[in-house]
Parts: C-alpha cells; structure tokens; sequence
DNA sequence: GATGAATGAGTTTTCATTCAT
DNA sequence: AATGAATGAAAACTCATTCAT
C-alpha cells in the first residue's frame, strides 16, 4: 500500500519502482517546465498513467516535491563523497571536493537547477524555519571540515575562517547558477582552475 | 489609455505615479510570499484598488513580472554605478564594486530575493532565448571593464581572463544566495573581506 | 467585493441578491438531493451562473453552508417570535410557540431538514465544541423562559423543570422529523393537538 | 464467492466472521467521522485486510451501508424486545418500552447517532420510495401494539390515538438527538420520568 | 480612468470501484 | 479468498483575464 511513510526496507519492489518512476519523470517535467508548471496531470501522462496512481503513493504534492528535493540533495552529497574516496589519501581534500561538486552540476544541469528553485519554494512555504538555511548550514559544516583536514583554516581568526567557509560555497553555487542560465558562455574548466588557485593563493 | 507600449516621457504624471504603486505592491507582496503565491488579487487588494487597474496599465502578469525585474536590476545597476561614483578616482574600482553590490543586497534583502527568483521563472517562460543569460553577460561585461581598468587582468590568458570574471560573479550572487537564506548566519563583512583578499591574492 | 466578511449594510445591493441568490439555489439543491450530493457546481449551473461566482461571494463550501444554516435559523427564529407576538397578551405562551414551531416545519419542510442534516454535519466538523449542542441550549433557553412565563415550571424540582424543557422540545423536533420521512402518514394537528393536551394535563 | 445475495444459513463460517467485521469496523468510524468521511480505504486499513475484500463480501458501498443500517435497526428491536420480557406479566408495557428504548440510546449513544445519520442518507439515496418511512411505520406500529396492550389508547378517536403514538415515539427520538449533541447537560432519567408522568397524566 | 462582477480553464485532491494475480 | 495496484470521474478551489458600466 502506497503514501504511508515506511522505510526503503519496507517497500516492496513494485512500490520503490513507482516511486522512482514517478520522482523521475517529475525531475524531467520540473527540469523543463519548472516547479509550478509541472503539473501532477502531466506528471501522470508523461509517466503514462493516470493521476490517482501519484496520490497511491505520495500523500500530495507538497510530499513528492520534499522527496524529490532529498533525493537530489543525495545525489549531490554521494556524488562528492564518492569522486572524494577515489582520491588518493593525503590529497588535497577541498580541490577534490571542488572538482566533485562541479563535475556533479556540469553532468546534473536540470537537476541542480531544481535543487535551486525547490530550495526556493520549500523556503517560502516554511516561512520561518527556513528550510534552504538547513541546507546550507549543512553543506558549510562538511566544507568546514574538508578544509580543516588540509589545513587551509588553520591561524584563521574565528569570523575569517567561517566566511572562507561561505566564501568557497558561493564561488561553486553561484558559477552553478551562472552555468545554469548560459551553459555555452560558461567555461566549467577554466572557472574550476580560477577557484582552486584562488584558494591555493588566498592570503588574509 | 494605458497598456499600450509608450515611452517614458508619453506617461501622464498619473499613469506613471499608477505603474509604480502597482509595481511597489507587487514588489512587496512578491518578497513576502513568492512569486507564485503573489496574485494579483492581492496585489490589488494591498494597494488599495481593483484588481481591472492592474489590466489597465499592464497587458498581463508576464508584463507586470517583467516590468518588476528591469526596475530592480535598474536599481542594483544604479547603486553600484551610483557607489562607485562616489570613491575616488584611481581608486580599487573593483573593490567599490564589490563593496557596492553586497551593500545592495544587504540594503534590500527582498528585492534580491526577487531578482533570483524571478531570474528563474522568466528563464522557464523563455526557454531557448534564455532570459537570464542576457541579464549575466550584461553584468559581466560590466565587472570585465571594471577589473580591466583596475588591471586586474593584465598578462592572463583570454581563456582565464574570462573565468575570472565569472567567478567573482559568482562569489556575490553565491553570497546573497546564502544571505537570503540565513542572514543571521552569514556576517558579510567578513565575507567581503575574504572575497577583496582572494582577489587581491589571486595568482593564477 | 466578495467573500470579506462584513455586515449586512456593507453589502452593496447587488451582493445581496447574488448572495439569496446562492444561498436560496442551494437550498433548494440541499433540500432535494442532501447536503453531500450538493455539489457547488450543481448549485453555479441551477442558479445559472459559473462556479466561480460562488468563490466570489464565499469563502468556501463551509462557509456558505454555515451561512445557510444561520439563516435557517433564523428563519425559524423569526417565524416563532412573529406568531407569538400576534397572540394576546397574558394568552397561552407556549400554546403559541408549539403551534409556531410546528407551523413553520409544516411550511417549511425543507428548511427544516436541512436544519437536520447540517446539524448533523457540522458537529461532526466541529468535533469538541459540539456546535448543534449550542443552537439546542440556546433553543431550550428560549422554551424555559416561555414556560416560565405562563408558570408551567413552578412548583418543579430543578432537575425536573429542566427535563420538561428538554422533553417538550423533543416533542417538536421528534415529530418534525417523522413528517419529514413520511409527511403522508403524519396528522400534524392531531399531534399538536396530543402535544399540547400532554403538557397541560402533565403532572409529576 | 461473497456478494450473491444468500440467505444467512448458506454463509460459511468465515464469511459471517468476515461480514461482521466489515460492519463493526464500519460502524465504529461512522460513529467518530461521520457517515460521509468514513471512507471503504479507512475501513478496510482500521480493520485490518484491503479494500478488495469489502467488494468481495458486499457488492458496494451502498449495500454496506445498508446491511450496516439494519443490523443497527435489529440491535435496537432486539434490546427492546429483550428488556421488556424481563418485566413482569401484565405489567406497564409501554413503561418498559421507553425506558427500554431510552436504556439502548445512552448505552449505544454512538449507534444510535449512525442511526440517525444513515436514515437521512438513505432517504435521500431512495428519494421516493421513503426508506426511512417505512422504519417509522413499523416502529409505531409496534409502539401502538404496546400502549393497546396497557390500553392505553382506548376510548380515543381514532386520530389522536394514532397521533398519541406519533409524539410518543417523537419524545424518545427527540429526547435522543438532543443527548446525541450534548450528553452532559441531558439527564436522560430525569427525562425519562417526565415522559412516563406525560404519558400517564395524558388526558384527550 | 476605474471598478466590481463574472468567467472558465486549470489544479490538486478524493474515493468508490475494478481487476489481474 | 484476498491483495495490491490502478483507474477515472467528480469534487473543491484558484486565478488570470475580460468586460459592461
């Protein structure tokens, strides 16, 4: 039985596959209609079948939009993890780190598109619990970290060694958002050695 | 009669004084509750008069949405020009910028806010003209010539002169983005302090 | 403007009648087919006007359908305090309202199912407040002092002159509600005249 | 194979376990909901099984609701039925009765409140065939069995002996909804005391 | 110029019902 | 016998847009 909440382990096989179908072909339509257009008929028609199946299996919209932000937000996070562990031990963290999330935009365009207006919309809906500052607040721990483990933060002041923090995670959000609206003026590559000599050169 | 397109100087005194309250009311209630969920029954209901008025001097909502974004870009583009203007001459023209653009943001919160969201939902109405491209190569040419007459790109390749641009785009929108979303947590002074030194120091 | 709460002299003429005008179509629909078969779009298309109209002037389906309730009420309010006023004075005060209470279910049968069937409804929305409990006590509050007035009380333990509030206006209701099955086979004057021959001969 | 219509005795034993659990599963969350927000995927989830095996053992909803309704009408004959053969021979019938009926509806407050609810549905499902008459009809006629029993309605014309049923039965049904929406301030003995002394001081 | 009123297409959502397995 | 999955018709509700006055 499909909305009610259960863990992956619970799902039966058939239940996962419709979810994924269903999450999958909504990624598609927001990607190129955007959130509010992407209506749950067309979801359904897309995916090919009828409207009450989306209810089956997620309470409302508002559920499947929150699943299909997770979901994303995961992709991204395994991603670097993943491109991360296959370098070499003692390497530089941040460059990997860099490189991971930039590989993830220029390979995920859509979806980091969606991250970025999802993140909008679930803002305004949480007024005040602001949702995309979890996010974030999230996303600066794991870079604060990586770059302690090479050192880069060390002899900071406390306030410069957090906005550095922010500092990188600007740099790589907002070439995303700029790779997003113009790909083909955007050059990924020369924009990633730019960063990373920035940061390798950065003196207080 | 107003929805015809005119010139500025074709306006009556009153037509323009109308434009601007709708806008002003849009503008707020846009910041307050989302593009989507700003109607324009509630526009009008805000600012004071029937929903008809808002027909009356716009075509449709796209025209009002889009009459709202110039305005403010003209007034992120008039703060920086304005801020600038006021530093001495032969002075770090790149640092005022810097310095200029994250004090919009921080002076109108909202209206960035706006900007970035309504960045992306007039890009998905244009689909291949791609909307938001335009308004990015815009601001890069301009921060091009900013940094070029301080030097800042003197001896680089064109390749890396390019991304140079765009990355430091990227740090003040990648700023405010974070800022929008929690701007208890992101001291910008610090911020702006850490992006002047990263460029200052920049080695390629 | 439309669905703004406000008083009756708020109203411009036309609000009025389009609001009778709603309410009295869907009565007429309640009445006929029951409160859940009464779709919205069944009472827009009988009134003759689109479903849209019915936003305008209300809120929602809960809404209007409290308002036909108030109304109902009302009405039933107004019919009883009328017949009674036009009895003499020092006359028989509860003669009168058995006689107008019942003289209202037989005019008005439909209202007065519907009286039922809302009642009904809307204590099960309002869950813990009970809201039909309300209108009851503020029916019995009304017989108590009629009673009172013609000294059909005194004498009477408090538990027992609560009681015989409570049983007449049981008396009432009961009855309308078997007409309301089966109209046919119900003598309303033969009961009223029971009804009214049982309190005047009640004895403890 | 469950919805033939079959006569009780060709159900197998599982079939009648699983009927009444339908049913008493049903009944209970008519009773918390209401009769419209009772839905079959409640039903079925609350008791345990899938929403198939309704369908399997009855034929839809309407004949649920139906089977739900006589069962209901039985429990209360039977109480009925049962209370008053535990008096003594040629004692008060009638008393027996009404406190009998009384004694179901603070016991069964719940189903009781189905009964009224499912009456009004039903009717309005059988528009002209008046479902609900026919429980009434039946129901006096039993209750004028009783009073002629005690001879209670000797010497009446044969009108008001008829309307003498008709309010008896409107004081029960009455004095039942009223403790239906507000239990606490109803004093069903005090009440009932009241009806018997009515009944008994009755004089034409 | 301005307004209130009306429209209707489009959206989410609900639910009884069916059916293959 | 029973289940889970899917359907689709119908409901409430939203909102940009039009238009007579």
């Amino acid at each position: 039985m499909g909305a009610q909440k259960k863990s992956q382990s619970e799902m039966t096989f058939i239940e996962k596959h419709r979810r994924k179908q269903i999450i999958d072909t909504a990624i598609e339509i927001i990607a190129r209609d955007g959130y509010h257009q992407a209506t749950l008929a067309s979801v359904a028609k897309e995916a090919g079948f009828s409207k009450g199946v989306i209810f089956y299996y997620f309470k409302n919209k508002d559920e499947l939009t929150e699943q299909i932000n997770e979901i994303l937000l995961d992709e991204l996070r395994d991603h670097t993890r993943k491109c991360m562990k296959e370098e070499a031990p003692q390497a530089d963290n941040l460059k990997a780190y860099v490189e991971a999330y930039l590989d993830f935009i220029r390979k995920n365009r859509e979806k980091f598109a969606i991250l970025v207006e999802l993140g909008i919309n679930l803002n305004q809906k949480m007024q005040d619990q602001l949702f995309s500052s979890l996010v974030y607040i999230d996303c600066r721990k794991s870079l604060a970290v990586i770059m302690d483990r090479d050192g880069k933060r060390d002899n900071l002041e406390k306030k410069t060694a957090d906005a550095l923090v922010v500092v990188v995670q600007a740099m790589l959000d907002g070439l995303g958002i700029q790779y997003l609206s113009d790909p083909k003026n955007i050059d990924l590559d020369a924009c990633q050695q730019v960063i990373l000599s920035m940061i390798a050169s950065y003196q207080p």
